[in-house]
DNA sequence: CGCACCTATTGACGATTGTCAAAGTGGTGC
DNA sequence: GCACCACTTTGACAATCGTCAATAGGTGCG
């Protein structure tokens, strides 16, 4: 049966973040019936075009590429997500990208007849889920801005950006909690590339500039220190409003 | 009072194409109550980032660019959209991006606030406000591998692909209507060059490739003839299984 | 400890695309 | 009919970024 005690979802960290916040103490004993945690590990696929999408998840924890490829094995990164977002696309045969695991990844499965079943009965659950996709929405015209129209050194600046705010901001060590963050990268230079739409060297040497711009410290390759955010906003190409 | 006779749901063109579709014959009575029909000329601001984004929309005929703009003045444009798309974001004070009109627009506009409520008493028009925005998100996403990964030709091409889909064949000259496509193209090459992140300069010149290539005849600057969807679908770097 | 393997960096060079400039096209109004 | 305007095309050149190749750094294993 699905449910040890540390599976139960009274006790997930990620519940109120997560799609399953909009269900009531009650409800949620729906949920625990049918979901089933996962550990993946780095480079899996989870989630593949090819075959059937059968389920969908929560992400506990880790972070997850979602990747197009083209028939000539060029690929771009479409979408990363952190805990505690939603992997998969409901109301869809098949998903539109493989989705692959760049950390150590921890799911809450739920398959997908299932959890398609209980969208119908609470209608809040596919409401927050509606907010999700919308802002994932937003997030992916952001992404082509970006894609369309800053330069090597803009895009990777404004990479960083979106991962010290989204992933994993380590330590703070200004006064000001805005002034030093240090963070780490979940991706290889080959994967920043992916989600970039350049080459590897091009973000190595774009890493390099604003390394030797002093906008941000490279403690190792995996993890980076920005002395000020305002600089590395700046070299993103986003103006103070839209901070 | 909002209703002349033109203006009634009951007859309107998009109805069943639109999120109002969603709606039975006597609950429509609520969304008639609440429209507004509205006509734009080629070139006026929709929506803006700037303004309170106090109504929502379907589009009842013409095609709507959605730009977002860099501080120094570089454009993006991240999404069209044709009748009868909905316009606007759900759930959100401020819209994230410039609607303009590309052609004369037709609108039936909602205020913000009461459609929100509506949302709210049928689910089911939440549901397929949720499913459009599902394919909406798969369409940026698609756009983001042609943004990143492909060539200028390639891009090009994909957007003649795009626009003989989702706006106006007007004509099928072939056997198989697959064949033989004739189309009309909304957009200035500035729009075009906004769409795919490239120079005008650029989209000019591959658009004389594509011509002396024979896999597309200009009829006139905004009118294009495709001989073969086959030969124009390998150009923009589509394999026949995703076609 | 050293070697293999993988990832990342750096360099030299070339190709694609952008920039600047000029000329061509089509439509509108006088 | 002609001038003006916006849009488009074409050309010459430059810059950014990609390609290919070599080197450096880090981790695990014998």
């Amino acid at each position: 049966v699905a449910g040890g005690l540390i599976s139960r979802c009274e006790h997930c960290a990620v519940r109120n973040g997560a799609v399953c916040g909009a269900l009531k103490p009650d409800e949620i004993e729906h949920l625990n019936r049918i979901v089933r945690r996962r550990t993946v590990k780095p480079g899996e696929t989870i989630l593949s075009d090819e075959e059937p999408a059968d389920f969908l998840a929560n992400i506990v924890s880790g972070v997850i590429k979602l990747t197009k490829t083209l028939s000539d094995g060029r690929q771009q990164i479409v979408g990363l997500q952190f805990a505690p977002d939603f992997l998969g696309r409901a109301y869809g045969a098949s998903h539109r990208y493989f989705a692959e695991a760049a950390t150590e990844v921890e799911l809450c499965c739920f398959p997908r007849a299932e959890f398609e079943k209980l969208l119908v009965i609470y209608p809040d659950l596919e409401h927050r889920l509606f907010e999700r996709t919308l802002r994932e929405l937003d997030a992916a015209r952001e992404w082509m801005v970006l894609l369309g129209r800053k330069t090597a050194e803009e895009k990777v600046a404004s990479f960083m950006v979106m991962l010290a705010r989204r992933s994993a901001i380590i330590g703070c060590g200004g006064k000001d909690p805005q002034d030093v963050a240090r963070f780490m990268m979940p991706l290889t230079r080959a994967d920043i590339a992916d989600c970039l739409g350049l080459t590897i060297e091009t973000v190595s040497r774009q890493i390099t500039r604003l390394k030797v711009q002093s906008v941000v410290r490279v403690l190792d390759s995996r993890s980076f220190l920005v002395p000020s955010m305002d600089r590395l906003c700046a070299a993103a190409g986003l103006d103070s409003t839209e901070i």
